[in-house]
DNA sequence: ATAATATGAAACCTTTTGGTTGCAAACATA
DNA sequence: TATGTTTGCAACCAAAAGGTTTCATATTAT
């Protein structure tokens, strides 16, 4: 049983179930009003959310408040950010490319037709 | 059939493809080879992949170069981010709180016992 | 005390996921 | 031409995911 922030934010039942005690916490019957799925279904998201610590519950009474613990996100973003200077500098790269591209077109209108591969791309 | 890039990156083996070919494309064969399971399951997981749109192909002769594209992660990266502000502030909160806490204990040195409660605690 | 509410969890079901082996087609090379 | 590579994909399988109904227990309200 994989049990990582990853997985956890993978559902989108889950992350707007994140999205709606971002702000203020409530317990799993009020969360689940919000859904068309059973009581049942959302106790078993939130149970996950829970086991990977971005949520935390507070007994008051018979209610459990479910609070949004969102600073374990963090792994998450720290995971996407070592990419960034990746995927911009590679922007950057094709806008060059594409300000090359156009200057030459300007000079010269050629137009080189690239043969089609003959293997069916993958579907 | 889901297929957006949450699902995509829940997989560790996908993040760690995505990684592999961040910095230079490789083909299929050679991601494979840096792993235990089979090709063929190195080529679903690529196929999730470009699903998504993290990874573009590039024909080359018989090969096909796997190319990560990795702006998909800024759909990631801005659902996280949106939430920064919020538990950044918590720990604030708690900061403020905890300093306070501080003080009084230095203050008067008395504790409280709360009481545990008897519903048994989500596992 | 009794009824209503909030919860946790078991038992069960269907679909999805992640993996396998095997095979055929396209391409490269001896 | 014959042979080895690289690839896509079908067929199959076990386990996980996501859902349901049902039930027992703790707490609150009448």
């Amino acid at each position: 049983m994989r049990r990582d922030v990853f997985q956890a934010i993978a559902d989108p039942t889950r992350r707007e179930i994140l999205n709606m005690i971002a702000y203020k916490p409530l317990n799993v019957n009020a969360v689940a009003e919000n859904f068309e799925v059973s009581r049942t279904a959302i106790y078993k998201h939130m149970k996950i959310l829970i086991e990977c610590g971005l949520v935390d519950v507070k007994q008051q009474g018979r209610e459990r408040f479910c609070e949004a613990k969102l600073e374990g996100l963090s792994e998450v973003s720290e995971w996407v950010e070592q990419y960034r200077i990746l995927w911009t500098s590679k922007l950057d790269a094709l806008e060059n490319y594409l300000k090359i591209i156009q200057t030459k077109n300007n000079k010269q209108n050629k137009i080189q037709k690239k043969q089609a591969p003959k293997i069916s791309p993958i579907k």
